[in-house]
RNA sequence: GCCCCCUUCGUCUAUCGGCUAGGACAUCAGGUUCUCAUCCUGGUAAGAGCGGUUCGAUUCCGCUAGGGGGUGCCA
């Protein structure tokens, strides 16, 4: 049996869009799970659209996905003259002919049109939407070779997926009238078509297909706003595949080993980015302590801050990767460790800080901090405790929380301040009950 | 217009003729608690409609409705 080889064809015209990616991870959890080979075309035939930057921007996504490709990516344009030569055959054996047609602006020219089948059914057994058929005579001929002497997409994507050996073509369901198109187009050139399977669009709360105006639609855009690549990955194979099971947050390697075109649906799917958030949030928690703390440390250190000798940070990860919903919330929601300009929330201020009773609680709490011995979380605690005398302890925390790290929320209140230090602790009370 | 496809909670989905229709997100209520988050418990919530086949249909078939795709010298 020969190898099963499946690729990912994208057309660099832009930003990579959601859907357009899912499809490349489809091809890929294939690919690996029946262990063939994925392969990357860059269709960048397509006119002036075709930029460098949205080639690169292409391979970025692919990397930060990790979805690698097993054989250097192919570019379209360097087949130009295949295309055309496979044209020349079709118009020799007879599939095409030359003919004036006049373009939408009025001009006419000669074009070389492929000729479809006129009779009977055309059909084939689509790897995901099951037995598909149309008549011929509902289909019509169509251009291969444009008047100005280039190909026209479907040519050059079925000569280049006969080139590349690719045996299974799985794409958007966008495609599938093409398909028959190409199969006719395979057949004509003598060669055995490829097995293809369509996946449904992503749509939006409407039904549409989903598009930039209903939030983040490019893979960049759920980069740059903090979203993981695995979470994105995880959550888009969702969308139209499940493992049979209630599993939800799988593994590369479990997705490999689940994954099949059988179980994947025919019916388009809403993009739910509530989902998408929780599951984000859920790789947030569930990542290694020592990945999170990497990636604060990266973070804080890009924005400029610097960890103090001896601060805890194991602590301090552990205090936080739980309420980590993006890695975009750090290092707003730690800065306050590392800097004694950090930010007031007005609201906060207002709510806990305002009270006339305030500053000489803030002052006295100063000083039984300055004494508290140890400087440990439960210690504070205690002391707090014995404080409000077992009628609650908010009336004390709410007011340091707020004087410590200008925020409502945030890590226990003891815990922060066993992280903060003491020092810190009575200097910013005492700041903010003379303010 | 014509052709093709799709249709289970608000959303993603399970069910391959036996269903008191299950799970997850979201949502609501409660618990834990110094806030937020996590965590735990529980609730609301679905088979587009109509016919047929069958002892029995969410599951099979047909029709209708709704939705999507295609119908380019775009890809």
């Amino acid at each position: 049996m020969s190898e099963i080889r499946v690729r990912f064809a994208p057309s660099p015209t832009g930003q990579v869009h959601i859907g357009n990616i899912r499809a490349a991870i489809f091809n890929w959890l294939y690919a690996r799970h029946v262990g063939g080979k994925f392969l990357l075309r860059v269709e960048d035939i397509d006119l002036e659209r075709s930029t460098p930057e949205a080639i690169k921007a292409l391979l970025d996504v692919m990397q930060w996905l990790r979805l690698d490709y097993d054989e250097p990516e192919v570019y379209q344009t360097h087949n130009v003259a295949r295309h055309l030569a496979c044209a020349e055959a079709l118009l020799a054996s007879g599939h095409a002919y030359k003919a004036e047609k006049a373009t939408k602006d009025g001009k006419t020219g000669e074009v070389v049109i492929f000729r479809m089948p006129k009779e009977g059914i055309l059909s084939y057994d689509d790897l995901v939407k099951g037995h598909m058929e149309k008549k011929a005579a509902d289909t019509q001929d169509f251009v291969i070779v444009r008047s100005d002497g280039s190909p026209v997409f479907h040519l050059a994507n079925v000569v280049d997926d006969l080139d590349q050996g690719i045996t299974h073509v799985i794409r958007g369901d966008d495609h599938v009238e093409n398909t028959f198109k190409h199969l006719a187009l395979f057949r004509a050139l003598g060669a055995e078509p490829p097995r293809y399977g369509h996946l449904p669009m992503i749509v939006n709360a409407q039904g549409k297909p989903y598009s930039k105006r209903d939030g983040a639609a490019f893979v960049g855009e759920f980069r740059d706003q903090g979203y993981l690549p695995d979470a994105l990955f995880n959550y888009l194979l969702l969308l139209g595949w499940n493992p049979g099971d209630d599993r939800e947050v799988l593994t590369r390697d479990e997705m490999v080993d689940l994954f099949t075109l059988e179980a994947c649906h025919s019916s388009p799917a809403k993009f739910d980015i509530k989902k998408l958030t929780w599951m984000n949030g859920e790789y947030i928690r569930r990542a290694p302590a020592a990945e999170f703390e990497a990636e604060l440390r990266r973070r804080v250190a890009a924005a400029g801050l610097t960890i103090p000798e001896g601060f805890d940070v194991p602590f301090l990860v552990q205090q936080l990767q739980v309420r980590t919903k993006f890695w975009g919330d750090i290092p707003g929601n730690c800065a306050y460790f590392f800097t004694d300009d950090y930010e007031f929330d007005q609201k906060a201020v207002e709510k806990r800080l305002s009270g006339p009773e305030v500053p000489a609680l803030l002052e006295d709490l100063a000083n039984r901090f300055e004494a508290l011995e140890p400087w440990t979380a439960a210690a504070g605690e205690e002391m707090v405790k014995q404080l409000s005398q077992g009628n609650g302890m908010g009336p004390w925390v709410h007011p340091i929380r707020v004087a410590v790290s200008g925020r409502m929320e945030g890590p226990g209140l003891f815990e922060m301040l066993q992280l903060l230090g003491r020092e810190k602790t009575v200097a910013r009370l005492r700041r903010a009950a003379r303010r």
